[in-house]
Parts: structure tokens; sequence; C-alpha cells
DNA sequence: TCTTAGCACTCCAATGTGCTAAGTGCTAAA
DNA sequence: TTTAGCACTTAGCACATTGGAGTGCTAAGA
């Protein structure tokens, strides 16, 4: 059990040190702390805590910095969130004041908008649409048999995709196919969907075309581009900034990560209602293990629930950044409530 | 003039140069020249190169490199393109060889394709729309008043946007306007569309819609989102290898660049039929100035002329990047004709 | 007139040295 | 338990030293 000066000697590190960037040694620290005791005093302290492993030095004569179960012990024991700036707040809101005309657009928006706030790197991720239902299919001839499939979604998503289809396939055949999707698909949530497409789907519409599979990939495609499309990235560029390995391997991998959605979704991993902290090597990600990933839910009521996420160093301001984040969530909630809004009463 | 000595040692110092990096020094070149003379004669040739202006030193008693003049010179009047290597070239068939639904897809893997052989970053524009006739214009109805407009053009391009429609407009007007777009505006070209966008159909759409200015912008949106995302970057990254500067703002302040159309478009300048090559501040760009860039037209015949670059350092060497370039626009241009090809046909 | 050996000179890059500032651990006294 | 004092460690910096690669120049030879 620590004693509460320990207590607040290695939150006065975790302070300093994420604001300066600077190992924090035990005469800086004498004029830091509200009580006065001779930095001798303080020595003995630090020494305590590295024992128990909260502090550790960068090498023999050094001052200390937090390890990684020190910072873990900051955020659970420590931390309370810094009210965010009303600077911060404003630009937020108006940035979000616009007509945006797409969820994506906001979404995406807000991964620009939260990585620069934060001078990190911003995830966000749109709305799971697992629940969603399949509000309307639509198959647009193009011309030169080329046609173009629409999926809508009652969440408001649309997606599309162009194919070309067989040209021994004639339109009557392809309106059928469009009234079966729409008699038996519209109006069930997208994982039913996708069990009835591996199921009588496709005997009933094999009945119209030769080859249904080909069709059918398409259909699946566009199912899967909604569910894949669904991360945003802001300031990657911002990497360079706060990661101080110059090792352009590294720096190359993490980009592929970033943009790879799959890797993404098992990094931000699933949603819990909290606000999560996870520092250095908890990441799940190996690559990640020098950095600390804050993610959050945002919850958008009946059309599901998102994720933000903020990247940056170990050495981050934590009581900053969860603050932040927290303020950004319930804004961009707020946001993605009012689009529904307009688009449910329209 | 240049003796042929001279040239000799041109050549030579830029070949070098180009492929290790290092400046050449006069004992270092005796032995790469095929005949045989003392250092001391190389360093008076030298010296009269660096006089002329076609060589530099980077200090004082280093060893020589080529200035912009010497690699102008080199490019101009020594160079020859190296054929190239037949591992290079299947790589790129072997990627054209799959099924592609889209132009955008083939000029997006390209621009991959060609980043990754040459280990810098490359550009893809794909071929100009200016002369492209509108084939079809289609409003879909999505529910809940809102509408995705898809817009057709004859080279395959097929662009879309979804937007909602003010609720006191009804169906029957929309598809009076639709009427009115396919008899007015389908089959001209989009220079033209965009010419009676500005006069007369306003007024005939007024007749439908009470405000047709936002019904327009969206049109004009459309149009302006084919013309805007014809460029494709690959190797963003390779930025980071070949650029020595290890100024940070100077590298984010390129990747703005490399992600905004109108600036690439300004770059990548006006295509002429031969490969293009722009050494250091010969680049209109400023922040461009240390590197070089090899542009290339390439050739779909009647669906019109699109653009391939690639940029490195100014040390590149140029020979081997040309034949690179060279065979892949050959390659690109096949592909595509072969994709309209199946298009047309179909 | 062109080429070459020889030599003095220049500069970079690597290495080593010395110093300082900031830090530590330990000990003994308060 | 706290503190002052002291010996010790290390990073970081400024500075000097050195070796090597290179140059330009000159004078002699072809």
């Amino acid at each position: 059990m620590l004693t509460d000066r320990e207590l607040l000697i290695l939150q006065a590190i975790v302070q300093i040190y994420t604001s300066d960037g600077q190992p924090v040694g035990s005469k800086a620290l004498v004029s830091q702390l509200p009580m006065h005791v001779s930095s001798a005093t303080i020595r003995n302290e630090m020494a305590t805590l590295e024992e128990i492993g909260l502090l550790k030095k960068t090498h023999s004569s050094s001052g200390r910095i937090p390890s990684i179960q020190g910072y873990r012990y900051y955020v659970d024991h420590l931390l309370k969130p810094d009210k965010v700036q009303s600077s911060d707040l404003r630009q937020i809101r108006s940035s979000f004041n616009h007509q945006f005309q797409e969820i994506d657009d906001i979404v995406a928006e807000s991964a620009d908008m939260l990585s620069k706030l934060t001078s990190y790197t911003a995830f966000t991720v749109k709305p799971e649409l697992k629940d969603a239902k399949l509000e309307g299919f639509r198959l647009v001839p193009l011309g030169n048999h080329r046609v173009m499939a629409i999926l809508v979604t009652d969440n408001g998503d649309v997606q599309n995709r162009t194919f070309k289809v067989p040209s021994n396939v004639d339109p009557e055949a392809l309106e059928a196919v469009i009234r079966i999707i729409n008699d038996e698909l519209v109006g069930l949530t997208l994982s039913e969907v996708f069990k009835r497409l591996a199921t009588d789907i496709p005997n009933q519409i094999g009945k119209y075309i030769e080859t249904p599979e080909g069709f059918l990939d398409v259909f699946e495609d566009v199912l899967k581009k909604s569910a894949t499309e669904r991360f945003f990235v802001g300031g990657q560029l911002n990497l360079l900034d706060f990661s101080k390995q110059h090792d352009l391997g590294a720096i190359r991998s993490l980009y592929r990560l970033m943009n790879h959605s799959t890797d993404l979704a098992s990094v931000l991993g699933s949603p819990d209602q909290n606000i999560k902290v996870q520092i250095g090597n908890e990441i799940t990600n190996n690559l990640l293990k020098n950095y600390s990933l804050i993610t959050a839910t945002y919850d958008v009521d009946q059309h599901g629930k998102g994720v933000i996420a903020v990247l940056g160093p170990t050495s981050m301001p934590y009581s900053k950044m969860i603050g932040l984040v927290g303020a950004f969530r319930t804004e961009l909630a707020r946001r993605l409530i009012d689009y529904y809004h307009d688009i449910d009463d329209s």
C-alpha cells in the first residue's frame, strides 16, 4: 500500500513528465510538491517507488520517469479528467455546425478534428451496422450491361458499387431478382440478410439468372464495404512528431496498420461504456507497444454505437486527453442524433 | 562545346553518383573510365566542367557531384533509357491481370505498382474527361426524401452522390427534372453541359422546382467530383526514405500537396507526347525544388489521355526510371484499352 | 600543347578529452 | 524518520586531434 506522500510524488512525476518530457529529478520535484521536504527524502521515496515498479530511470544517474505500471496506477487511481478548454469546445461545435449530406462526412471530419485538438493520431468508427435493417436495394442499369447496385439501410447509410452483368442476362430477369430481394430481404437486419444469402436466396435467384454466384458476390461486396468502410483516421502525419523512434520500417508498418480496417478493428476492440486507456504493451497489437491508446464509445441511441480513439505517446497528458475524448464523444453523438433526426423527420 | 572525354566524365559522374550517392573523386573515377588517364588529368577536366556549371562540389575539398544543369545535360544528351527488367515487366503485367470493375481501380493500382517498382512516390491521373460525353443521368429515390444522383459518361466513368430534397418537392417534379436533363444534356460533352447549366437549364427546371439552385449544385458537385478525383498517389511514405531533409514541416507540406488535386494538377502540368524530366528547381512548385519529377502521358485512343509521374530525389538513376516509366505507360494504356473494349462490346 | 607525378593544402568525419550540470545512493547526525 | 553532506555516475556539450579523401597548382616529360 502506498503512503499519501508516495501518491503525491507519483502523481507529480507523471504530470511533470507528460507535460515537458524530461525525466524528473529529486531537486526539481521539491519545488513542485505541496509539502516541504528535502530532496534527499524525495530520493528515498523515489527509490521505493522504483522498487515497487512504478518508476524507472533512463540511466543510472538520471531522474525518474513513470513505468508502464506507473502510468497505469496514475490513470486508475490518481487522475481526474481535465475540464475541456472552452476554446476547444467552441472549435468542435463550429466544425459540426455544417450541413452534412452523409454520415461518413461527419465521422471523417471528426477524425480530423480530434487529431487537431490532440495533435496526435485520431480514429473514428461509424456506428455499428450489425443491427441495422436493410431498407432498400436498387439496381440501376447504366447502359452497356453495366449496373449500379445501391443498398440503403435504415440508419441512413448508403453504399453503392457498379458491376457488369453478363450479356446473356435480360433486363426482365434483373427486375425479377430485384423483386425477390426487395420482397425477401428488405426489412431484415444485415446479419439476417447475410444468413439468407448463404442459404435459400441463391436458389430463388437461380431461376432467373444462370450463374447467380457472381450476382450474389456483388451484393456481399456492398455489404462488406459498409462493414469495412467504417474506419476513419485523422492526423496520420502527427505520428511522425510524437513517435521518437526514427526507425522508418516501424513507422511504415504503423501506417499500413492504420489503413487496414480489419487490423484497426482488432486494435480498437469491442466498445464498452467507459473511456478506456491502454498503455504501452497493454495494447494488443505489438506495433503499438510504445504508444498509448484512449478509446471511447459514443452512443447514437437506436442508431447504434461507434468508437473514437486517440493514439499518442505513452507520455501523453492523460487527464487532458481523457477530458477531451469524453467531451468529444458527447458532441459527436449529439451531432449524429441531430443528423438522424433530420432524415427521419423530413 | 564539350570534348568526348568531358562527356564521358560527366556521364560517369552522374551514373556513379546516382547509384551510390557519394560524391565522385578523381582517383575513384580513374578506374571507372574506359580509357587510361591519370587522376590529375581528370582533376583538370573536372575543374573545367565545374567552370561551365555542370558539376559542383559539396565542400572545397570534396569530390564532384552533378549540378542541376549537369543532370539536365546528361538527361538531354547522354542518357539512353534502360531496357526495363523482365521481372519488373512481369510484375506489371501480373498486377494488371485482374478483372477490374472500375477504371479507378486500375489507375489506383497503377500508382501503387509504379511506386513499388521505383521505390519513389508515384502519381497516376485518369484519362481526361473534358471531351467525354454525358451518357446518362439518374436520380434514384432512396426514401426519406433522399435521392442519389448518378452520372455516367461515355468513357465508362460513373459518379454518384446522395442528397436530400426539400420535403415540398413532389416526385413528379423530380421526374420532370430528370426528363429535362436527359433530353437536353445527355449526349453533350461535359464542358457543354457546364455551359448549359449556367445559362438556360435553371429556367427550365425552375418551372418544376421552386429553388433550382440547390438542385443544380448537386449536379455540378458530381461533375466536379469526376474532375477532381482523377488523381491517385502511390508510395507516399517512400518520400520519407528519399527525402534527406528531416524538416518535418516541409514533409508535412509535401503530403498536403500530394493530396490536393488542384495543386497536383498544376505540378503534373499539361501532358505532351514525350517523357518529360524536370529536375530540381525546374519544377514549378517550390516545395519540390529538391526533387526530380518524371512525367509521361498515356494514350487510351478515343478515351482520352492520362498522366503518370514519378517523384524522386534529383540524384535518381534517370536512365532506369525513364525506361520504367516508358514501359509502364504502354502497359497501362494497353490495359485500359482492354477495359474499354470489354465495356463497349458487352 | 597535353599529360602526369608530386606536393601542399582543405575539409569532413570520426574519435577522444575534459568539463559541467543534474542526478543518484549512502551514511551519519539531528 | 528526516536531513545534510558527500562520493559517484551519466548525458551532453564544446573542443581538439587525427586520418583520409579530395583538390589545385606546378614543373617536368612526351
